[in-house]
Order: C-alpha cells, then sequence, then structure tokens
DNA sequence: TTAGAAATTTTACGCGCGTAAAGTTTTTGT
DNA sequence: ACAAAAACTTTACGCGCGTAAAATTTCTAA
C-alpha cells in the first residue's frame, strides 16, 4: 500500500478507476458489481487501504448495520459468554455488534437503550435487568426499535424472546434429586433480580407436588447481582439454623450455589455423594466456573449454542421483514442436567 | 414531551427559538452559552424530546466524543471488572465508551483496532493481547489513534501505560509464604499469554535469589485462555508426580489457582494453613471469585481503582495534549496482600 | 449612561456518502 | 452479428450538522 492517504470514496474511486457510485454501490454490497469491476475495485483496496467514513455512511441510511446487544451484568461470565457467542456470529455476518452492559442499574439500562435509539440499529438483542427494569420505556423502545429479547422474558415486549426453559431446567434437576436421595430444598433469593427465578420457584413448587412431595424453600436475604456473596452469607445462615430435615440443597442458579458451597466448606461440612458427604447441592445454569468448584458443582446447563444460534436467526427474520413480525413468538430451549460430583 | 417528532436541529432550532448555530454550541458544550439561552433550550428539550444525529455530529469533527475500550478476554470476570470502572467514569466525564473484547484472538484484537481506526475516537484504552499480539500492527495503530495501554505493557508502544506493579504482587506474596512456611514453587504456564506472567517469573526468582532459596517453577502446559481448565489438569499433574519437596505452590494467577484448588479437592488434599493441612495455596490478581473457593484464596491484589483512576486521568490529559505526550509514561501500581485461608 | 465586550443571529459553505435519473458502454443470448 | 439487458458513468441533489464571517443584539463595567 502506497502512504498516500485517500480523504474519501471520490479520490479511492479515481484511484481504482470506478466511478464512485458504482463504488458506493461495491462497500454496500460487493456481489451487486461485475466481477471485472470487484476485482479492479478489490485490488485498488490492497494498493491504497481506504476505509468509507462510518459516519457518513450511516448518516443517509435509515438504519445502519449495527446491531446493539445489551446484558443485564456483563461481570458475570454466564452473560459473557452468551455475548460473546452472538457478538461472533454478528460479525460473520457482516453486521456490527456493539456491546452494552447494564451493570445491574435500571438508570444505565435506559441510558444504553437511549443511546441505542439514536444508532438506528438493524436491530437490537436485549437481555434485559428483570424485576427491576422500567417496563414502560422498554415498551416504548421496542416500539421504534426492531428488538429481540433473550434470556430474560417481558411478557408482551420485544418483536420475539428466545431463552431456556425454566422449567426444564428444574423438572430436570428435581427428578434426578428425587429419584437418587431425599427431595431438595430450594435455596433461592427472597428477591431474585431475574424474572427467571420466580419461574424456577414456580416449577419447582409444581414438580414437587407432582412427584408427592413438601416443597420447602429457603430466602436467602440480599440486593444486586453479587449472588455469591448472597450465597455465602445466608448458605451460612441456612447452615446454622439448620431448618430443614433434609440433606439435599436445590440452589436457584450456579452463582448461588458457588457461594452456598464455600460456606459449606468453611463450616466444614461435606458435600457430595460419597459416603462421608452429609449434604447434596445442585443447581442451574451451568456458569463456566461450575467445573472447579469443590466439590465440582452438579447442575443444569443452558444449550448456550441453541439460544445464541436461534437469537442471530431471528434477529435475521426480523431484519428481512424490515423490523417488525407478525406475530411475537418465544422460543425456549431445554436444558441438559450435568452431572458432577456435589449431588 | 409533545408527539411531533423533530427531524433536525433545524427544526429543534426554530421551535426553542434559538439560532441552529447557538443550539449547535450548546450540544458541544451546554457551558459556552449564555445561561438564559441554556435554559431556553432545556426547556424546549423537555417538551420536544430531541437529540442530534451522530453521525451527522462525529462526521465533521475531526474527532469524536467516543472512547474505545478493548479488553484481551471479556469472559474473564477480572477484565469485566476493570471495564466496568473505566466504562462508568468515561460516562461521567461526558465519553462515550464503547467496549470490546478481543476474545484472546490475535485477528479479532486487529480487527477492532481497525475498526476503531475509522471511528475517529477521541482516544483508546488498549489492553493487549500481550505475546500474540500483532506488535507492528498495534504500533501502527497508536501512531494513528491516541491510546493508552493498561493491563499488560507493550515496550514503547502507546502513550502511555497503566497497570499493576508485578513486582510489587510477587515480593509480598514470596514473603509472606516464605516468612510463614516453607518457600514456594511457582506454578504457572508455559507459554503465558501475558507478559504480566514473565515479569512474575522474574520477580519470583530475584525475590527467591534475594531471600536465598532456589528458585523452583513448575510449568504448566496449555494454551488459550481457559487458565482454570489448565490449572486442573496440570495441577492434578503436579499433584500426582510430586515434583517438588515443598509444601507451598504459589500460582502466577488466581484462576491457575481456582484449577489448582479444585485438583486439590479432587485428590482430597487439604489446603490451608491449618493443622491437617498439607499443602499452601496462593495466588496473584484478586480475581472476583476468590473469595470463594475453597479454601478461600490466599492472593495478593490489583488496585482497581487506582489504576482505573489513573487510566481516565492520562485519558483526558492525553486528550487535552491533542492526543500526544512529549514523552511516554509508564504508571505502575503496588499490589495489597489478601490473606484469606489458602495460605 | 455609554462604550466596549460578549453572545447571538444570519448567511453560507463544506463534510463524505447515498442515491436517483439520464446517457453510455459492456455483456448476454440467439 | 445484433438487439436487448445489464452494468456502468455522469451529473446532481440531499442528508444533518460543524463552523466561519459579518451583522446585530445583549450584557458588563465604569
Amino acid at each position: 500500500m502506497s502512504g498516500n492517504k485517500i480523504r474519501n470514496m471520490e479520490e479511492f474511486a479515481a484511484l481504482s478507476g470506478i466511478s464512485r457510485p458504482t463504488v458506493s454501490k461495491y462497500f454496500n454490497d460487493p456481489a451487486s458489481v461485475r466481477a471485472s469491476t470487484r476485482a479492479r475495485i478489490e485490488a485498488a483496496l490492497e494498493e491504497h487501504e481506504y476505509r468509507p467514513n462510518i459516519y457518513a455512511v450511516n448518516q443517509n441510511r435509515r438504519l445502519t448495520k449495527n446491531v446493539g446487544i445489551v446484558v443485564p451484568y456483563l461481570a458475570d461470565p454466564f452473560f459473557a459468554e452468551i455475548a460473546r457467542k452472538i457478538e461472533l456470529r454478528c460479525i460473520e455476518a457482516g453486521l456490527s455488534p456493539i456491546l452494552f452492559s447494564s451493570h445491574g442499574e435500571k438508570e444505565l439500562e435506559t441510558e444504553i437503550l437511549d443511546s441505542l435509539r439514536s444508532m438506528k440499529p438493524a436491530g437490537v438483542l436485549l437481555a434485559p435487568l428483570g424485576r427491576i427494569s422500567d417496563r414502560g420505556f422498554i415498551e416504548k423502545f421496542c416500539r421504534d426499535v426492531p428488538t429481540i429479547l433473550f434470556d430474560s422474558n417481558l411478557e408482551d415486549i420485544g418483536e420475539a424472546f428466545v431463552g431456556s426453559d425454566n422449567f426444564s431446567f428444574v423438572s430436570q434437576s428435581v427428578e434426578y434429586l428425587t429419584r437418587t436421595g431425599n427431595p431438595p430444598v430450594l435455596f433461592e433469593m427472597v428477591h431474585p433480580a431475574n424474572p427467571n427465578a420466580n419461574k424456577r420457584r414456580k416449577a419447582y413448587v409444581s414438580m414437587m407436588d407432582r412427584l408427592g412431595f413438601d416443597p420447602q424453600i429457603f430466602q436467602a436475604e440480599g440486593h444486586g447481582w453479587g449472588f455469591e456473596e448472597i450465597g455465602f452469607k445466608e448458605g451460612l445462615r441456612f447452615l446454622d439454623q439448620k431448618p430443614a430435615r433434609t440433606d439435599t440443597v436445590l440452589c436457584s442458579n450456579d452463582r448461588l450455589a458457588i457461594g452456598f458451597l464455600s460456606a459449606c466448606f468453611e463450616r466444614g461440612i461435606q458435600v457430595g455423594r460419597g459416603e462421608n458427604c452429609t449434604l447434596r447441592v445442585a443447581a442451574h445454569d451451568d456458569h463456566p466456573f461450575s467445573r472447579f468448584t469443590c466439590p465440582s458443582l452438579t447442575t443444569v446447563a443452558h444449550d448456550y449454542d441453541q439460544v445464541s444460534n436461534k437469537v442471530i436467526e431471528m434477529l435475521f427474520e426480523l431484519i428481512e421483514s424490515g423490523g417488525h413480525f407478525e406475530s411475537r413468538s418465544e422460543h425456549l430451549f431445554p436444558a441438559k442436567l450435568v452431572l458432577r460430583s456435589s449431588a
């Protein structure tokens, strides 16, 4: 590449020997120009390194090729993982993903959506905060911007929802635990940040009913997104007051379980299904770190791939449909039991 | 706010009764207009909800108010945490942070920088991949775009570097471990992704020399960013072959230690400084999950706040200096020993 | 009160590109 | 080889805003 820096498409077009409108066409869709001209443009591109000014490009488009990805809490590796998968797929498809984290704060979520609105994105993939989300605000946003919800559902909001089937999680864990030992107590937060937690509780109660056991729920106090801390502190409380006549605990999610297992260790309680063990612990989500807890955590895994694939698929459909679906659809994927050592 | 949607600044200016150039001035810096006109504009703003078209705004600016934040691996909560702090501070300062993760891949890192270049950011905060980074490419990028490196240093690249002092980490851990027991073996990766690992090794050797002990290093095989997995697998190998006549292991970083502790648990080895314990394990970084390992991990903590504050401070200075410093500076912050149960 | 400073208005141009319309060249099929 | 189709060139306008220059208004200080 020669040092001459190209100022604009006009100059580049001159250098490549092609007219500017055709070059413009090329950048919008390389396949839309004749193979021979494409070759000439690409030859020039290797010589002179030029990229269209993204701001000028996006100014005139009604919609850009940007895709907003919003997750509630990026410091949670679960969201980091799924965001990563979705991001990579967007890039493959020639879209420009832009990642945002609400950091667990309602105000930040609305701010993000506000700035996203003015970015004219082709679509937005939103995993809302859930309980604390400004529902009305998000509803309005979704009317203006083509949005697909994932991970946690807000009823009737967005063009579609893609996520895991909470009943599938709980039915498998409860079924497994009851089949191989005593029925579990559910360990969950009093004020879960995420609506999935509520669905899991309902699923737990209904599964226990179905199997003829008394549902027992331990509600952990605490707010915010420091689940491990809450699991630990309230785990200690749970263990010390021995509220339940059970030797089996089902945590609503893995992050609580990580804290809970830490509390068990602190109290010298052996967890697992071995001979000396006095407690079984299982959970849901298959958090990236759950393989490395002590003991390793028996859990139920999201089908990350299916979910992220479907999210992307729906996004493309949405874009092709012009940003709106005839009817809102919900896509729930079953989870997979992952047997490890803790239960 | 009335329903009338405003198309452009011209319309909004008319509605607010102020001329468009003055309104434009207001949006670039509200303090640059008289208080009375500011009030009128803001009154109109509450009535009609208008935001300047970001693409048109950025088209003419030589530099935008965007700030690129690039981290090597966002699924690592350590980077998620520091990115969060930096992000929030940028927002406070009226800048627009845009977060990117290289996902551990060299190609992605260069792609990100390429697209960042065409975004005309006011500045870029880059935590490079390290060993596998395309050094020449990054060097060129830094000549075009005002960039501050953080976390891991590439010598002579970027306008400044801000990070933690690796010697401070290792000197404290080694000092503590030798003072309270036998000198530690260093457990690290053969091919560390991050240059900090090399500095830590050197610091370990020099500290051991200074204290009159033989440095002993166990090199874990493995590639990529799955440190816990490597720590686990190679931890098992370490424990099974019992290569060192020591009861003290110092892991190069917490994520390796998380895997290592998991391996210890698997082998039934009691870790800690209690009576029945046969092994002490310590590490560096104070990963968000290190409080919840079993036993909780004794480690040395980054001063997140100091680092992120300094990064932001340098960014502002850089922007005010017009994107270039007279001379490149490096800012290293000391670490803090965090005593927990594992050593 | 009044001159000078400061802020605002008016007018006008340019940024880099999308895109439409009309004319020209190249390709395609027979 | 020839007409029709496809692709390209030329010309021209518009997007929404930054910003400069000159004219006008408003403010500040003595």
